[in-house]
DNA sequence: ATAATAGTGTCTCTCAGACACTATACC
DNA sequence: GGTATAGTGTCTGAGAGACACTATTAT
């Protein structure tokens, strides 16, 4: 950025002398001074998603403290001075989750004056997803126990908008704190738009999976059913599926099981 | 986000009481105080692209200052407190440009702890898309004078990557300043991608235009030559384009000229 | 045997690409 | 007239949806 006109501060900020013109870099270096004017807080949220059965489930932290006291929202935390967002996100997800090694992409930046009473926050919001088998392996190593909520899209398609969420027992409401809504509805259009043309589904998935289970990750984050047959040759002819030569027994007949393997260099 | 655990301050943060447990949340807003531990700088970028003859062009500011002097940065700066993300995006832009009005939509931010030599700072990088009539309309408020550069993308399709830059009328490198050449990349990327299914590419035109500009325009974004027959019968048939019955005079026959309306409600 | 699920073969429809052809301007 | 660009009509090949059919298990 260039940063010709950092905002006035506006309150106690010290006096400052003119900056003075100099040519050599170590002397601005030195000379500098960002800390005149007011900054706001940085936090990561992330949208740790799996497919669960057939629902599409999230982890939400019970609050206990006010504002929000009650409600339910995603796991996050502050950015430290010296961490990536990145990192923040991961070392999010370690302590509130104990998850490492998850699949993790940024997802969009909210920023409202007012989307937190307390102060000005601006959230950096990640979205992380999981295979059913690891999910089951959440410990936060301190703080309450997640609770992961089942989610309803009220929206077709990709039109986009804030989800409800239900708790996972009784099917009762959770109610979400500051955006959080948002962000989640969100990242189900993301992960949506990025369904067709990346590998994410595989990330819902254990390490070898029917295409039957591959297309109901398909369906539950659509929110639709797809068609079996091209959505089988689809994915046999994307050269990212192996055979393993081993079958799981089901119903009826036995169905292959399929190994993930990134598409080699075109 | 959850602030259950706030980084500590690392330096000369004044010594705080520990929180009181209130159950009143007017009594808990007054008594909680976020300004005790270090904050990083929060800034937005804005990467403002127009499609000039077959060239993707951005404006970019020369740097008389370090670091970077010399170099050429994108128009940026500082989140005020009160200021949404977009507001700050908004004002960039009319304060560096002389634009308003534009198509501006976030980009992706961009934290890590060392790309800005001078102290922590957290740039939100937003991309604009201006015609080529408007994009002629430029004139800072204050500052120094811009420069459309020449986007040169080293890479194919979306894969992604740093981009170059060239000087206007030279064609001489322009050596970017930050990160800045990464986030211009992942803005090629972002446009490349949305090309086909949102109605960006119309942003880069005047209000009427004819088939072959509309073409032009997605070749230079996609940075390859589009099949002309299929181009014009995917637009015709996607319902955005309306014939004003009026024609462009040409080499040859006269082309039809379009408007773009917003596809009605399926 | 019957039910249930896995997987194959094939037909049709749609759409992108290719190409031939017509239309209308300037020179 | 020739040349250049705009626009149409039609063929072909690839892929999605639909559906009939076969394969292999449990009961």
């Amino acid at each position: 950025m260039a940063k010709s006109s950092p905002p006035r501060a506006r309150k106690k900020a010290p006096a400052r002398a003119p900056k003075p013109s100099v040519d050599d870099e170590a002397a601005f270096l030195a000379s500098y001074d960002a800390s005149s004017f007011p900054r706001p807080s940085v936090a990561v949220d992330v949208v740790l998603l799996t497919v669960d059965e057939a629902d599409l489930v999230t982890l939400l932290l019970p609050r206990g403290d006010h504002p929000f006291k009650g409600a339910f929202s995603l796991p996050g935390g502050f950015v430290g001075m010296g961490e990536s967002l990145d990192d923040a996100a991961r070392r999010v997800l370690a302590e509130k989750a104990g998850l490492s090694g998850v699949f993790l992409e940024q997802l969009y930046t909210f920023g409202s004056p007012r989307r937190d009473p307390r102060t000005r926050v601006i959230s950096v919001a990640y979205y992380a997803l999981v295979s059913r088998p690891r999910s089951a392996e959440v410990r936060p190593v301190s703080g309450p126990a997640p609770v992961w909520g089942r989610i309803d899209v009220p929206w077709e398609s990709e039109t986009g908008g804030p989800v409800l969420v239900k708790q996972p027992e009784d099917g009762s409401a959770m109610v979400l704190a500051f955006d959080h809504a948002h962000i989640l509805g969100m990242a189900v259009k993301r992960i949506r738009g990025k369904l067709d043309y990346t590998p994410i589904g595989f990330q819902l998935l254990p390490e070898r999976f029917t295409l039957l289970d591959l297309q109901t990750v398909h369906e539950t984050i659509l929110g639709r059913p797809v068609n079996k047959d091209s959505f089988r040759r689809r994915m046999l002819a994307s050269g990212q599926l192996e055979a393993t030569g081993e079958h799981q027994q089901g119903a009826g007949r036995p169905a292959e099981l399929y190994r993930f393997v990134r598409r080699s260099a075109v």
